[in-house]
DNA sequence: CCTCGAAAGAGAATATTTTCACAAACAAGA
DNA sequence: TCTTGTTTGTGAAAATATTCTCTTTCGAGG
């Protein structure tokens, strides 16, 4: 029952019945990105085995994932990718969009403000802050730089629920107290950082160096005939 | 047996003994981070109840992740920081250098190319490549953008094992290719797509956009009140 | 209309991961 | 020196997640 995020990550309600397992929740944005290449060549249906294949995973954790999102396929033909499509989007809510607000115009700040993708899975930018008074008043992308100052009030007027942290470290901590005391409800925290925060807030932690460490482990152990590798998200 | 991985993840070869297991490799990079604050604040010691605290996971889960990596603890302070923070790095061979290439020197693209941080941990930007001949020639940071052309010439010379994908998804199988054929193992792809690659090649998909639908699962779901959220990497 | 093969679906069996419960060690203070 | 509280270490139990096996469905071809 106390279970134990490192992460912020899946279900909370259950999604009718039973309900999506945590690992199976980790999988969906992966059947997600599958679905929609498949969709844009004009695919109709996939298989499990197909998706199994792709994800590299067993061919019946697939079928118990479709069934546990109650997307049921056809015997001969596998899945109806709309239909998988849209269930996985209405699952997580990808329909209606989210608000955000990015703090830190660095590099990755701006990478992120001019991403276009974003939009197509509801998330939509409605501004960028930053500390910095050579950055204030500049454009990045169609988003003038506001000052960091103005975060409280801005998350107020907007009703924003959701920042992108993109900060250097020491000021992480700060702007996320002043953007919880706004009413900000969930994180996307790309900073090296474990953030506090008040147990109604979610933090998803980026980390994007943990991607490199895998690899590392990888590359360094190349030599090492013993065991096959394996993986996971 | 036969596991699969939606990612590349871990254990290759038993650490020692019985070696990592697979959730428990996941959450290496966050005791890194957290012993490396830690360590930066000048404290010596770290106990499994702090860690599993700030992790938000099960005190014991900690001590056996420190046992399986053979990290020993002392019985009324906890573990040594500096010993456990040169275990993790030991483990993944962070400490020896991984030269890698940038492809791709858009805004993601030119974001990592920039980021300070990447040294500490043994990860070394060898160069940038793009298609764009607008680009070509221009400088990010130190690093003079290269042709794609030169991609090939570029891993084969400097012995590149790893690259760093950046580029539109319609290129990114294409230049995967030919890395892998002129001998790169690893792959750091930020292209939403699931790479096809021989088996001796490692894929770590960053999918950028899978941290925004847990964080858009639970704002959707901040009125149901029903389950308590829980979570994972 | 029959047969065959390609899937999905579902229950049981495994495997993995997490948690519990408790023992042992040790530091600090009485 | 004794006692107490803190904290590691570990085997067993519980919870989760994955895989196996077998059944059912259905489409296509004959």
């Amino acid at each position: 029952m106390t279970d134990q995020p490192l992460e912020p990550e899946f279900p909370l309600k259950p999604a009718q019945k039973k309900g999506v397992s945590k690992a199976a929740f980790r999988r969906l944005p992966h059947y997600h990105q599958i679905v929609s290449a498949y969709e844009g060549l004009g695919r109709r249906y996939i298989s499990s085995k197909e998706l199994s294949q792709i994800l590299d995973i067993n061919e019946t954790l697939v079928r118990k994932d479709m069934a546990d999102l109650e997307i049921r396929g056809r015997q001969n033909q596998g899945y109806a990718i709309e239909v998988m499509k849209r269930a996985i989007e209405d699952y997580l809510g990808l329909q209606d969009s989210t608000d955000a607000l990015i703090i830190g115009a660095g590099h990755l700040g701006k990478a992120l403000a001019l991403y276009h993708g974003f939009e197509q899975y509801g998330l939509r930018i409605a501004g960028i802050l930053d500390n910095d008074p050579g950055k204030i008043g500049s454009y990045v992308g169609p988003h003038e730089v506001l000052s960091v100052f103005r975060l409280a009030s801005t998350i107020e007027r907007k009703k924003i629920k959701l920042i992108v942290l993109t900060v250097p470290r020491p000021s992480a901590q700060e702007v996320t107290d002043i953007a919880v005391g706004a009413g900000v409800r969930a994180i996307w925290n790309f900073t090296p950082t474990e953030l506090r925060v008040p147990e109604q807030v979610r933090v998803r932690n980026e980390q994007i160096i943990a991607g490199f460490m895998t690899l590392s482990y990888f590359l360094k152990n190349l030599n090492v005939p013993e065991e096959i590798p394996e993986a996971a998200e």
